[in-house]
Parts: C-alpha cells; sequence; structure tokens
RNA sequence: GCCCCUGUAGUUUAGUGGAUAUAAUACGGGCCUGCGGAGCCUGUGACUCGGGUUCGAAUCCCGACAGGGGCACCA
C-alpha cells in the first residue's frame, strides 16, 4: 500500500511539477489518525524562486487534489504543507491480513549479489565469553536477515587455530601439564592453561624464547609438536560445535588459520618483489602512509614476524583473497570488533595496493566489546564471563519462572530453554552494534520489558487464543476498527520495511526494535480487546489479527535466532 | 600527538532533514474475578555545549567538551 500511494504522489509530482527524485511516504505520525504523509510539497517549493509559504500552500493544495486512490484511501487533505493520506481502515485492514497470511510477507525479492558473512572466529586453546556471543548472534542474525532479504549468503566461520596464543598454551601444557586429559568442563580448563600462562610468562620474561620456539616448530610441522596440537586443538573443536548447536548456529565454510599461514607468505613475498613490502628491523613491513600519501593515518603495517612465522594479517590476506576466488562470491563481510578497524582498514588497502581488484567489496563490519562494569574482559585478569556460565545462570532463572505457571506442565526444560536462549539473544541484538554493551547480571536474568521474554510472551498468548477457536478469512469484516487494532496492524505493515533496513544496513538490531514492537503493540490489543467473547463479526476478524500477529512474531524472532514459544 | 566510535529522562535506549522526540527501567498512583499479571493504564522526567547549512536539524558540516577503542612484530 506504501508502495502505491508512494508512485501515485511520484506520478502526479512528476506530471505536474516535473519532480524526477525518490518520493517517501511516512505513516502520519499522530495518535489515531491511520495513514501516509508526505513532504513532497516542500521540496517542490524549495527548488522554486519566490515566496516560499505561498509555493509551497499552492502545490500541496494542487498536488493533493489531483491525486487518485482506489477504495482503500478514503480522503486526502493537506495540512501546513504535509500531504496526509488517509486510509479507509476495514479495507486496507483486510487486504493487509490476507497479504501477512496468504504470502511471505517481508521476504525480499531475490537479489544478484551473493554475500559471505564471515562471523564468530573463535580462538581454540580459550573459553568462547559473552564477547563471542555478541559477534556470534549478530553474526547469525544477519545471515538469515539478509537471507530473507533475497540475498544469496555464504555464512563462514574462522578458526584461530594457530598463532602466538596457540604456543603460548601449547608451551605451558607440554611442560607443566604434560599428557593431561580435560576435565569434563574443557572449556574453562583450556582458558586457565592460557591464564597460566600469561601469568608464567609475566612473572619470568626469559620463557618467552621457548615460547617463540614453539611457534616455530608448529609452523614447521614438527611431528611431536602438531601431534600435540591435533589432539588439544579437538578439544576445543568440540566445544564450539557444542556450543553452536545450543545457539543453533551453522556455518556453510569453516575457515582455519593453520591452512593460510603457506599462502600468506607467499603472498608477502609477491608484495616484497613488487615493493610494497620492505625488510625493517628484521621483519617485512608496509609502510601504507608512505604508498598511499597519507600523514599518519594507516601507519606502519607488519605482515611477517622477523623470526620468519606468520601474524594475524599475514593469513588475512591469503583468507581474502580465498574467498572470492573459491566462492564465487560479490561482496565480504567480516564481523569483528571495532578494535580491530586499523587492521582491516590496513589489510583491505594492501590488497588493493597489490592490484587485487575485490578488495573494495570487502567489508569489516565492526561492533563494540562487551564490558563489565569495572572495565574490559581480559584472561590476564581473570574476570571473563564465560558463555557456558551465563547461559547455566538464566536457564535457572528461566526454569525458576516457568515453574510458578502450571500452563506449562510438561516440557519445562524445554520451555526454559528456549526463554533463557531468547533472552541472551536479545540483550545481544537489541543495542545498535556500535554501542558498547556493559554486561550486567542482573539484567541477563530479567525477563521483564523490552526482553526478548516480553516477546515470546506475547507469541505465547496470541497462539493460545487460536488454540480456541478457528476463524474464516473470507468473512472477515471489521466494524468500527478501534485505537489498539489500527495501531497493531499499523506495525505489522512495516515488517518488510524493517526487514529490509536491517538487511541494508546490517543492523538486526533494527529487527529487535521492531518486533518488541510488534509484542506492545499486540499486548496492548489484547488488554483492549476481547477476542473470543467478541461479537461473531468481530471474533472471526480479531482471529485474523491475532493469527497475522504470530506470523510476524515467529518470522521476526526467527531472524534473530530466537525461538516462539506457544505456551511460556 | 594522530585515527575511529559514542554523547538523547536518574539509568539503558529508538530515531540515516519534516509535524506533538520512541520505548524500557527506576520512582508515585491504578487494573472490574474478561483469551494467561513474564501483562495493561496513568503521573514525573531527556536531545553535552557553541557556531554554520536549510523553508525546516537529535539527525548534515565546523569547533569545543566528555567517555570508550586503536596506533611495529597480540588477535
Amino acid at each position: 500500500m506504501k508502495d502505491l500511494v508512494e508512485k501515485e504522489i511520484r506520478q502526479k509530482a512528476q506530471t505536474l511539477y516535473n519532480y524526477m527524485d525518490d518520493v517517501e511516504a511516512k505513516p502520519i505520525p499522530f495518535k489515531g489518525d491511520w495513514g501516509f504523509s508526505t513532504t513532497i510539497a516542500f521540496k517542490i517549493a524549495g527548488t522554486q524562486k519566490g515566496n516560499f509559504h505561498n509555493a509551497l500552500k499552492e502545490i500541496s493544495e494542487t498536488l493533493a487534489s489531483n491525486l487518485e486512490f482506489g477504495k482503500e484511501v478514503s480522503r486526502v487533505e493537506t495540512v501546513n504543507g504535509y500531504i496526509n493520506i488517509y486510509l479507509n481502515a476495514n479495507t486496507y485492514a483486510q487486504n493487509v491480513i490476507k497479504t501477512i497470511l496468504n504470502t511471505q510477507y517481508g521476504k525480499g525479492v531475490t537479489k544478484k549479489d551473493k554475500i559471505m558473512v564471515e562471523y564468530s572466529q573463535p580462538n581454540t586453546h580459550k573459553a568462547f565469553h559473552i564477547g563471542h556471543l555478541r559477534n556470534t548472534c549478530l553474526g547469525a542474525s544477519l545471515v538469515d536477515v539478509l537471507r530473507y532479504a533475497g540475498y544469496s549468503v555464504v555464512a563462514a566461520n574462522l578458526i584461530n587455530d594457530t598463532g602466538a596464543h596457540v604456543a603460548k598454551w601449547l608451551w605451558c601444557y607440554s611442560t607443566y601439564h604434560k599428557a593431561e586429559a580435560p576435565p569434563e568442563k574443557k572449556s574453562e580448563w583450556l582458558e586457565h592453561i592460557y591464564v597460566e600462562a600469561t601469568q608464567k610468562l609475566a612473572k619470568n620474561p626469559e620463557y618467552e624464547l621457548q615460547v617463540k620456539k614453539m611457534l616455530q616448530r608448529l609452523e614447521q610441522k614438527d611431528p611431536e609438536v602438531t601431534k600435540i596440537w591435533e589432539q588439544t586443538k579437538q578439544w576445543s573443536m568440540d566445544e564450539f560445535h557444542r556450543i553452536y548447536s545450543e545457539l543453533g548456529v551453522q556455518f556453510d565454510v569453516y575457515f582455519y588459520d593453520s591452512t593460510l599461514y603457506e599462502e600468506g607468505k607467499e603472498i608477502v613475498q609477491e608484495l616484497v618483489e613488487k615493493e610494497i613490502a620492505e625488510e625493517s628491523e628484521g621483519a617485512l613491513i608496509i609502510d601504507l602512509d608512505h604508498l598511499l600519501g597519507t600523514d599518519d593515518v594507516y601507519k606502519t603495517f607488519v605482515v611477517l614476524r622477523s623470526d620468519g612465522t606468520a601474524l594475524y594479517q599475514t593469513k588475512d590476506l591469503a583468507l581474502a583473497k580465498r574467498k572470492f576466488e573459491g566462492y564465487g562470491i560479490d561482496r565480504s563481510i567480516y564481523v569483528v570488533g571495532s578494535e580491530q578497524k586499523l587492521h582491516f582498514q590496513q589489510v583491505f588497502k594492501t590488497l588493493e595496493l597489490a592490484g587485487f581488484k575485490q578488495a573494495k567489496k570487502c567489508y569489516h563490519l565492526s561492533y563494540e566489546l562487551v564490558m563489565l562494569k569495572g572495565g574490559k574482559m581480559s584472561s590476564r585478569l581473570g574476570n571473563i564471563v564465560f558463555y557456558d556460565d551465563l547461559y547455566s545462570e538464566v536457564y535457572e532463572e528461566a526454569l525458576r519462572e516457568v515453574e510458578k505457571r502450571d500452563i506449562v506442565q510438561e516440557n519445562k526444560e524445554e520451555t526454559a530453554r528456549m526463554v533463557s536462549m531468547g533472552a541472551i539473544k536479545f540483550s545481544m541484538l537489541r543495542k545498535d552494534n556500535n554501542k558498547v554493551i556493559v554486561f550486567d547480571p542482573k539484567e541477563a536474568v530479567n525477563f521483564e520489558g523490552q526482553t526478548g521474554a516480553y516477546v515470546q510472551y506475547a507469541h505465547a498468548r496470541a497462539s493460545r487464543i487460536l488454540e480456541k477457536d478457528a476463524y474464516d478469512l473470507n468473512a472477515m469484516e471489521f466494524e468500527e476498527l478501534t485505537v489498539q487494532e489500527r495501531n497493531l496492524l499499523e506495525v505489522l505493515t512495516k515488517f518488510p520495511d524493517s526487514v529490509e533496513q536491517s538487511a541494508e544496513r546490517y543492523k538486526p538490531s533494527i529487527m529487535a526494535t521492531y518486533v518488541f514492537d510488534v509484542a506492545k503493540a499486540f499486548n496492548e490489543f489484547y488488554h483492549a480487546c476481547p477476542v473470543l467473547q467478541a461479537e461473531p463479526a468481530t471474533k472471526n476478524a480479531r482471529l485474523a489479527l491475532v493469527s497475522a500477529t504470530t506470523r510476524i512474531l515467529k518470522s521476526g524472532l526467527q531472524l534473530l535466532g530466537i525461538e516462539a514459544p506457544e505456551r511460556m
């Protein structure tokens, strides 16, 4: 409908005023008025000479009187230059509900771009913490949102299974924990050894040499080291797969650092031959500012350690190429924390200098950190909040809540699982990417207000009504629509736009906010408008409306990776 | 010092140039035995400051101020 309104305005603006730009219709911002509004008269008046306000008045009135719509529009009027198009509520409501129930509402048209989204990127030999959780929720949701918006998407993960942190871990393990097997909680145990290594090195810097040696042996595929590495790495991988399955996250491709550094080193050699990379203090570097003619922006970029071992950036150069060459993608998105912004600018600029054409199609989707009240999480300080601990705490709280209600007799554990997972994911997604999340344990176990549980609850309530009676779409007839019905319907019609916005701007937070708005509108409707007790005609119409609402809630939640329980 | 991000009710937050700034939470006051009170209604309360662009600025530009992150062999 919005499209139709926009199209009609665009057409008349063209024929009457030769106005070629795009036209946007927005909802009339006043409570109780249902329809669309456009500010086009302001824009046309702005291009004309003479008195602005006279022109504005004349244009808006001429345009308004020339607009022609079908029976879904009740009237058109102008107010201070705004042109308001009021909807015929009953007819429009019927069409909206039918569209929602009979089509894949909000599903974008198939787009030609194939996009790779790389996210999660856990480090083996370390624990999965709430920082990874934000990344993983964000990436997983983005994949779903982009797919729903019509893109073809490859979900990729990069396992950081080699490098300095692994060498540090292996050193500590083989000198102090030789042949030790992990306990049941592998994740935490792995992390402990890493922390122990860091502490030992801080106290005795002379051990650094041993770690360095370990890294070299690892890269040279020393059989003894490789054997331990493979075994211990597997423990990490087991944990990751368990966690991904709990989160309901799936990847199409797994990349491993350990399979990238050799190719990375070759690329570095080419860069040396092209005189892009040069030697400095034994290491190979790229003086980006010098090459690009900038001043202190891109800094120097180290691409190979002085002992010949690879860095993260060495591998990233190879990975960028492998993505485009191996998967036929048009765009490559890296979901990585904002603290690595400079790193990716350096990687992409280097690729550009090296003549890699798709360098401009690489995009670092940065998001802000998850912090604690006291500041950053750090292994050294031992203040990391692990995913496993967070989950069990929230789960216990959800289970206590569930047990208070006799509506859920069976599947208490399953319901608690859905609710706790929903709470965690929603809290990770509802904020804008570039805002810091300060993790608060009290807030994490809260199921009131702007939370996943609130949205799920609305869905459960709506589902329960539908269990109790059936409706006939063809006989749907609204009498006078109540404010709450109109408001709910208006919110429902915004779904396609929210999908598109989330996808184009890479912001699942838009979908989270949207889904909350739907739940809010539904709860208001629920209290004001009886469904099952209403007169037959109204009951039928309201049942259809409730049904449409559950559809949207479920689809929206799904795009966030959140399940929609029917009872809770 | 340089680069990036963020400044909106006490706190958390929506808002990619349009009318009366969106919610949550906290605090105060209410909700009839009507589909489930993880809910609803109601009151109090906000655009960091100074310039500029524009018919119109929370939104764009410039400059302050405040917080966070990054800047050579970590990822």
